[in-house]
RNA sequence: GCGCCUGUAGCUCAGUCGGAUAGAGCACUCGCCUUCUAAGCGAGUUGUCGCAGGUUCGAUUCCUGCCAGGCGCACCA
């Protein structure tokens, strides 16, 4: 993207940055001049009005200088209102109500946001905005001691989407999965897988769900003679074999979720490699460590706990939170500039201790570390609401979940809501191929483009950009089409930002909207034996740019871009 | 008791630094396939933005208190 001397972009890639940049050149020539007392704002409020007789763009920038400038914020509009009209892609500056900034653009200089997205193609609506930013994102971080049940599925969709937009942002993400392959629950587990195997009854606090059976079957089935094992060592093997079965189980579901990891991170390797010993040294140098009734301690009242944690107990075992200091360490030492948590409610204690063990460490809470706290999904079945619960065997595995309503709605569906919201997943809903399943609405919307491109190639109406008159897109649809192209980057930067995935499912399915509009009233092909005029071409490319970005879009959530529907 | 999240249309939910008449889908009513995918488009109806104060030119948005629902407060994992 090039700047010519007057602020004007050559190759547009979006008009809200060029306006923005007028502006702030605008107020301070005026600071210059004298007109206006102040500071230049770092950014500038542009918002796509939903008012269409408030133009394409519209900013209140002038009332929030108004107040520290002392004059009337009408007038401080009319002190940018010239500099802005000096750009050639705008056609029109109208002041308005108390003093908002209407922008009206040009259209051919909008439509040649075609071009641009066509050029760029999937590289359209990634950004530098976290660029130089190496992040560790960790999720779902189940114990393989069961299935992957609904509540990991919420995280396994946000969390692969998330990870996808940072990358699209710029950013140097590592997704990472923390395997809880240590202490109690792995021994009770083990004592549980063994149980079935021999006919026995499961432990008390054992784990009591059907699936410990078949996978009792399986480890005796793949190892044969363990039943004969010493007593000591057939626990050993069966915890072992289990583990790897539940593992693999795991990882196979996640695969079929379409949900990827970079590194499988076990809280034993943690242990074995020596950077439990090397964590708690660290702490100690940082002077936050200190020991009472035999326990040690990390101080993490020091900073914003409500109450000091226990490292190593009184009988010398580690906590797990000993653990979780040690893997925080971990990571930062591993290059990371970031480290990102993604919990359910449930561990939402966690986040101060989280951000107490950065502080204890010498790290900044603010930057270094990041806890994203998600409620839990309810889900409704026949009317009503299941009651998830591990004793009665009434969870609802991630697998079943994706057989009952494929990976897409699944993902997307868990995706289109913030994650601090508690949804409601009805799946009655998710199993009717109708339309009240947002995504089929985009995805329609890309299958439908799909079609009206393979019809024009049996045409032979040319739509390649050599064929391409920005001057042809004068009609109010193709404007609002356009304008929301040119918002994708900012909606991809913003969401990586907020670290809100949501923000680009809603935004597909507003320009889904936009296009079924568009389509309606545009027609695309050439009628009967109609010649193909620079109309049928520019709409052509309008078309395969629209379908561009909806591609680009639904691949960061990871749902699939369908040609036929 | 303390802390976190939520409370927006009949239902499920959007609503980036406070902004111009508060949005979408579903549901309901009515139109639109004699040419590009009707899983679509258009029109209509639907609101004390939980309640009460405060901050200001302006509050669904920020602050305080209260009410309701969910979740959490271990030398458990």
């Amino acid at each position: 993207m090039e700047v010519t001397k007057n602020g004007s972009l050559t190759q547009v890639s979006s008009h809200s940055e060029l306006l923005a940049t007028q502006i702030q050149g605008a107020i301070a020539r005026a600071i210059e001049r004298g007109d206006l007392v102040g500071q230049v704002p770092d950014s500038i409020p542009l918002e796509r009005p939903k008012n269409r007789d408030h133009g394409d763009y519209a900013s209140s920038i002038a009332l929030q200088l108004a107040k520290p400038a002392g004059k009337n914020p009408r007038e401080v509009a009319q002190l940018l209102k010239a500099d802005l009209e000096s750009l050639p892609e705008v056609t029109k500056v109208d002041i308005a109500g108390p003093g908002f900034i209407n922008i009206t653009l040009n259209r051919a200089s909008q439509a040649d946001l075609v071009r641009t997205v066509i050029l760029a193609g999937s590289k359209f609506g990634t950004g530098e905005k976290l660029k130089g930013v190496t992040i560790n994102l960790e999720f779902i971080s189940a114990n393989p001691t069961g299935p992957l049940h609904l509540g990991h599925t919420r995280w396994a969709a946000v969390g692969d989407a998330l990870g996808r937009v940072l990358t699209a942002a710029g950013a140097k993400v590592t997704r990472e999965f923390y395997i809880n392959d240590r202490g109690n629950q792995m021994d009770l587990f083990g004592q549980s897988v063994e149980a079935a195997a021999l006919g026995n009854p499961i432990p008390e606090d054992g784990y009591q769900g059907e699936y410990i059976k078949d996978l009792a079957a399986e480890v005796v089935s793949a190892n044969a003679g363990i039943l004969n094992l010493p007593t000591q060592e057939r626990f050993i093997a069966f915890r072992e074999a289990a583990y790897m079965a539940q593992l693999a189980d795991q990882k196979r579901v996640l695969e079929t979720f379409q949900t990827k990891f970079d590194v499988w991170f076990s809280e034993r390797s943690l242990h074995d490699s020596g950077a439990v010993d090397h964590g708690l040294e660290k702490l100690r140098s940082q002077g936050h460590v200190f020991e009472v009734d035999g326990a040690t301690w990390l101080r993490t009242t020091d900073f914003t706990d409500d109450k000091d944690r226990v490292l190593v107990k009184a009988n010398g075992d580690l906590t797990y939170f000993a653990s979780d200091t040690a893997y925080y360490i971990n990571k930062r030492e591993r290059g990371f500039d970031i480290c990102i948590y993604m919990l359910g409610a449930d561990h939402h204690g966690y986040v101060n201790r989280l951000g107490a063990i950065a502080a204890c460490a010498g790290d900044d809470p603010k930057y270094n570390i990041e806890v994203l706290i998600g409620q839990l999904v309810k889900i409704m079945e026949g009317g009503e609401e299941v009651k998830l619960s591990k004793r009665a065997g009434t969870i609802i595995t991630l697998e079943e979940l994706v057989e009952k309503v494929g990976v897409d709605a699944a993902r997307y569906t868990l995706i289109r809501y913030p994650v601090e919201t508690p949804m409601v997943m009805d799946v009655d809903i998710l199993k009717r191929n109708t339309n009240e399943n947002p995504v089929y609405y985009v995805q329609y919307a890309h299958a439908r483009i799909a079609a009206v491109l393979r019809n024009a190639d049996e045409l032979k109406a040319a739509h390649g950009l050599e064929n391409f008159d920005p001057e042809q897109l004068s009609h109010d649809r193709e404007n609002e089409l356009l304008g929301a192209l040119a918002e994708f980057p900012r909606v991809v930067s913003g969401a990586a930002e907020l670290r809100e995935p949501h923000r680009i499912a809603r935004y597909l399915e507003e320009l889904a909207g936009l296009y079924h509009g568009f389509y309606a009233d545009c027609r695309v092909l050439p009628m009967g034996d109609e010649p193909v005029t620079s109309l049928h071409s520019a709409r052509l490319n309008l078309c395969a740019a629209t379908k561009q970005v909806l591609k680009n879009g639904l691949d960061l959530l990871g749902v699939s871009a369908p040609e036929r529907m």
